[in-house]
DNA sequence: TTGCCGGTCAAACGTATGTTTCAAACAGAC
DNA sequence: GTCTGTTTGAAACATACGTTTGACCGGCAA
């Protein structure tokens, strides 16, 4: 009993403070102290700093794979052979990540965050760890993008889906500071659903657009 | 001479560590072996390691910004009043980061990189920097997104702005490695010419996406 | 009661970091 | 050549880190 109790409070404690720091930002002693727990509980449970990384990303990544791979299944079934349309796929992800069961209220926006630095911060580890962890899910959505988007080519599509990536990840990775420049300029309040709910069309219109390729700086005018 | 030998070598090898592993991944002791300077030299020159942070940046920033405002004169004078495009506005940011006088081939991705971490990793000291030292390019181009989008509302704005900014920091920060995939995968050489010629377009369509927000899930199919 | 074992705790370990020190080397002016 | 201010160099500094240690506690089976 007390064991999951100090596991919990360590994995809670870690997730918030890497999400507000950086991983190599965060010390253990920072984050036992605001566990309230021993500064050893943390290699006696899970053995090093990088093994309770991944402990706090297999955490929300494995039931949110598993969520994920349902959502893929339902659309694909409600699609009956035909190939999903790109925006009920991108849908399909936000959907499954935004009804993940959350914590606390901060969750997901928080869970966004650390994806992000994971994708930013080069910790080799934990790259390997996600990418030996779930790359099924992950090429499955890469196939699904695919067939999506049949009218381009495979080197405008690879660059667009890194686009939408770095949109994706760079937007969620700040977003509490975002947010809270939002808040004070704008006196607006914003829930990570509403941001999800304005980067899709974002996504699929850039996914979708003209091709202006190669056409150079254009002196003139040329809006689509 | 001696001493901006050993000034422009710090800085050199710090810009390319930093980029290569950021800030807090980075020691002293790896910048001044790869500059094969002493030690002490960082501190001497510089003050502090933050300090040399904020000259890594600047060294970049100041001639950077310079261009961009003469790019945004010149854009202005040949639009003769009428506010320019979308498009020319992003035109003549990506055309001032590439024709930026380059220190080496790697030169404008390294530093791409680099405004990407300095977003990313929440390093206060660098953000109230780069705030306070370059406020004005930054205001002016956000003032020529706001006249080009007049269609947006002011939160809609603020959020694609968010997301154009994350594309490009993300993408070409990893332009290197992404470059890499893809000649091996695809056998296809790229420049980052090539890269913002396929950018600018996907910016410009997903800042000018019809709005379908709050549009929830939509379980049917709406491609625009 | 005894013995054990998973868990906690304070303390220490070794290492790496940013920074400082101070003597030596250097350059240019007189 | 000598003096003066600047730049380098090797070494040390204090501090923080991740990790390990060994004593200690508490419940439970024998």
């Amino acid at each position: 009993m007390a064991q999951y109790d100090t596991v919990d409070r360590i994995l809670d404690a870690a997730e918030e403070l890497f999400a507000d720091r950086g991983f190599s930002e965060t010390s253990l002693r920072m984050i036992t102290s605001k566990a309230k727990v021993n500064l050893a509980a943390v290699n006696y449970h899970f053995g090093s700093k990088n093994a309770l990384i991944h402990a706090v990303f297999a955490r929300f990544l494995t039931p949110f794979s598993a969520t994920l791979e349902n959502a893929f299944d339902d659309l694909e079934a409600r699609c009956d052979g035909a190939p999903p349309t790109l925006n009920q796929t991108l849908w399909a992800l936000t959907e499954s990540a935004v009804r993940m069961p959350q914590r606390n209220e901060k969750g997901i926006s928080i869970f966004m965050r650390l994806l992000g630095l994971a994708y930013t911060q080069s910790q080799g580890h934990l790259r390997k760890f996600l990418e030996q962890e779930y790359s099924q899910p992950f090429s499955r959505f890469m196939r699904l993008l695919k067939e999506a988007t049949p009218q381009l080519s495979s080197v405008d599509r690879y660059w667009r889906i890194q686009f939408m990536l770095g949109a994706t990840a760079f937007t969620m990775s700040s977003s509490d500071a975002l947010r809270d420049i939002l808040q004070n300029k704008l006196g607006v309040e914003t829930t990570v659903q509403e941001i999800a709910a304005r980067l899709v069309p974002f996504l699929a219109a850039g996914m979708q657009a003209e091709d202006a390729m190669l056409v150079p700086p254009a002196h003139k005018s040329s809006v689509a």
